[in-house]
This record gives structure tokens, sequence and C-alpha cells, in this order.
DNA sequence: TAACGTAATGTTGGATCCAATCAACGGTCG
DNA sequence: CGACCGTTGATTGGATCCAACATTACGTTA
């Protein structure tokens, strides 16, 4: 831990610039798959998003294979990358993998839950409240769970979390769209946050699960009356 | 699904040749690391890697890229890739992950378990039971497990289960050390096949999970006594 | 007509070259 | 004597060029 300083304030100020032109692309590739911007089995080819980025294809390279390791894009071998299909399967998938990190990660967390973890909690639950677009939801929701998970220590856990929390934003719009936005489970968050202050860990872990299980079933029951629709 | 066909055995014999210099240089670096070849940070030079290994710095470049997504080495921008560092911190955290990941592929796995699986499991405890190196003991380790998860779907929970498994190669050989190799914990492994098999997945994960914990805890205890030891 | 073989084209994988950055060293000034 | 500052060497990041592969379309042959 570097000892806090004003200069702080300039450093964090300054870190959204990109260090490497890799950095870059990477961000903006992994930002327009997550939002929805770019559909599944869209072909991302090298030289077209080289040209639209204002670099070479050498960056797009690097920044596509770190993609393909995070399960965002598919790399076939001399045949190109296509941004990862969605699907009910998939998602399912990653609510089993949320379903085992969360829980784990809250329960390491409580114990160690500080006033300022829970007080940025309580105003990204308000946040949420008045937030009217759709994309910054996500980001909001995701920081309010990883709030909660901060204090858990274990990095790689929580990148693990993060990661997979990041990757269901890419079915928050149908989310969204199932079960009406006016409550994202909003009173799960308060009652999270609310166990979580007291310090009951169980109790918190409990509305956590009913939380997954339940965001789970409302995208398979719009995926089953999507493809119902369809037929 | 494709069809079965006699002709699969040939392209399952031939899988193991490279399809690109890229994937070579991964397979070789991951293998090295998870072995423990390559000691934790140790600076990986580009064009030493280039040259011992035949290639150009390209597909060492785009490889690191991809070890680095999965935590097995760490790049610092104009700096270089270094093997990630080993420590107790980090087995508990990868332990904190393998305990909520493998419950979970677990239970979802024991419902569709078929013969199959369960006599690869089987004959994979035989195997460890004569392996003496062991190199080959973290793979049988890691294929019986993943037999017994195997069926799970959600292939998404199987690879991430996988990758920490054999991210915790990277200890077994302190295991193998702190608690004598003569059973690996192989009465736990044949009591979460005996129950397995009997389709009890609760008893199977009570198993697991003891399992995990008391490899975590003599991994702990021998970082703590090496610690005393140096100090 | 259908299947095979071949050529053309576009895209990716790999190699080489150049520029930008970082670390270390040495000199200078306080 | 210590801290700051420019320089040098080494290493990585980025650009360009060439080769290998995959797909498509076309022509040939049974």
């Amino acid at each position: 831990m570097s000892p806090a300083s004003p200069l702080d304030s300039l450093t964090t100020a300054a870190t959204p610039r990109w260090r490497t032109a890799t950095e870059f692309v990477e961000a903006t590739l992994k930002a327009a798959i997550l939002e929805g911007r770019l559909p599944g089995g869209m072909p991302l080819r090298q030289e077209e998003l080289a040209e639209r980025l204002g670099v070479s294809r050498m960056p797009v390279r690097e920044a596509l294979r770190q993609l393909e390791a995070q399960a965002l894009v598919e790399v076939l071998p001399h045949r190109g990358a296509v941004v990862a299909e969605i699907s009910a399967a998939d998602a399912a998938d990653l609510f089993a993998i949320r379903r085992a990190l969360e829980p784990a990660a809250l329960r390491l967390s409580i114990p160690n839950l500080g006033e300022a973890q829970r007080g940025q909690a309580a105003a990204l639950i308000a946040a949420m409240d008045v937030e009217p677009d759709p994309g910054r939801m996500g980001l909001l929701n995701r920081q309010f769970h990883m709030a909660l998970y901060a204090a858990a220590g274990h990095p790689r856990l929580l990148v693990l979390t993060e990661q997979h929390l990041a990757a269901f934003d890419r079915y928050l719009r149908f989310h969204l769209a199932a079960q009406g936005r006016e409550r994202m489970a909003q009173q799960d968050h308060r009652a999270m946050l609310e166990a979580a202050a007291q310090g009951d860990a169980e109790a918190a872990v409990t509305v956590l699960e009913g939380h997954i299980d339940q965001a789970a079933e409302a995208i398979a029951r719009f995926f089953a009356a999507r493809a119902a629709q369809r037929c």
C-alpha cells in the first residue's frame, strides 16, 4: 500500500488513459461486446478493426487473444475471430458459475467488511434507483456486488467473480426487458446490505442465492418464450 | 454433435499436433510453469524464448498474452513478463476457488454420470496407485477429478474448474513433499467414486469438501513450516 | 448431373524492422 | 556526500511485409 497523498487524485484521474494500444483495443472491444453492441456470431476482421480504431493489426491480434481467454470471442486458426454466441445454455452455465463463486466470496468478505464498503454499496443502491440507462445499470449492479465481496481477500477469486458478473451484462438487457426494470430486485440488494451490516453472513448468502436463482429463472423464461415465439 | 464414426479415432489420435506456433509456445510454457520447471518470479525474455523454441518473437508475444489471462505469468507494460509468484496467500486463494467450483460441478454431474466416466475414474485411481512420477501424478489427479465432473454440462464451468485444478499442480510437489506421497488421499478418491456410483451427490460432495480442505491445510502447514524455518 | 480436382482470392499466422519506453549508469550541482 | 538529471543499453510495443492456410468458385471428368 502506498501512503495516501493529495497527488493520488492526479493519477486516479489520469488512469483511464491507455498505456498501450493493445489495452485500448481490448477495453474497447470488451465494452462493446458486454454492452451488446457487437452481436454474438459477428465476425471480427483484424484489418477492419485496426482501421476503425486507428491502430495497426498487431494490437488487434493481441487483444483478440486476450478476449479469447476470457471467452468473449472465439478464435479459429486461420479462420478468424467471431463474437462468442449467447444462448440459454450459456446463460445457465454462467449462472452456475456465479452461483458457486459469489456465495463463497460473500461469506469470506462479510467478516472483514468495513464502513467504507458498506457506504459505497448503499450509495450504489441509491444510484440504481434513479439510473435510466440500462448500460450503466449493469455497471452499477456489478459495482454493488463487488463492493460487498471486496473484503474477501483472495484477489483471484474476486477477479473471477467480477469477470463472470461482467459476462452476465450481455444478458442483462434481456433480464430488464423480461421483468420490467423498475426494481431489478432492489429489495434483495437492500436485504443483502442489511444482513452484511449486521455481520450475518448466512442470511446474506441466503438472499444472494435466491437473488441469483431468480435472475437465472427470469433469463431461462425469457429464452423459452423467445424460442416458442420463433417456432 | 457429429455422428460417431470409426474415423473419429484418426482425428483424436492426430490432435496432439500443434496447429500454430502460438499454440505450441503456449502449451510448452504452460506445462513448464505448472510442472515447476520455471520458478515464480523468473523473467521471460521474448527473444530468448523465441530462440530456444525455434520460432520468432511474435508467437511468443501472443502466447504470453494468453498465459497472462490465465494468471500464469504477469506482464508489465514495457517491462516484460515474469512467471507468476506462488505463495501461501495464492494457494489459499486457489483453494477458495476450487472449494467453490468443484462441489458445484460434482453436484451437477453426478445425476448424469455414465458408466464410461465411472470406469475411467476407477482406472485413474488404479493408475495413481502405481505412478511413481510426481509430474504425471498431477495429470492423473486432474483427470480423475474431471472425469467425475464431466457430466455436469456447463462447459464454461468445467473449463474454469480444470484451469484451477491445473493451477494447483504448481503446489502439488509441496503437497507430496509435505504428507508423503504413498496415498494422496486415495481413500477420498475411492469414497467419492463410490458415492457417485450410487448417485448420492451429497455424500460425494461432503467427501470432496473434506478432500479439498485437507489439501488446503496441508499446503498451509507446509508454507508455515517453511516460513518458520527461513526466519 | 454430381463429384472431384484445381485455381483464385481474401484472411490470418509469422518474420523482420523501427520506434517508444524503461532501467541502469555516470556526471554534475547543491 | 547525497540527490537530481541526462545519456546509454537493452527490451518491449507497433508497423509493415511475406508466407501459409481456408474458402469459394470454376472447370473437368466419370
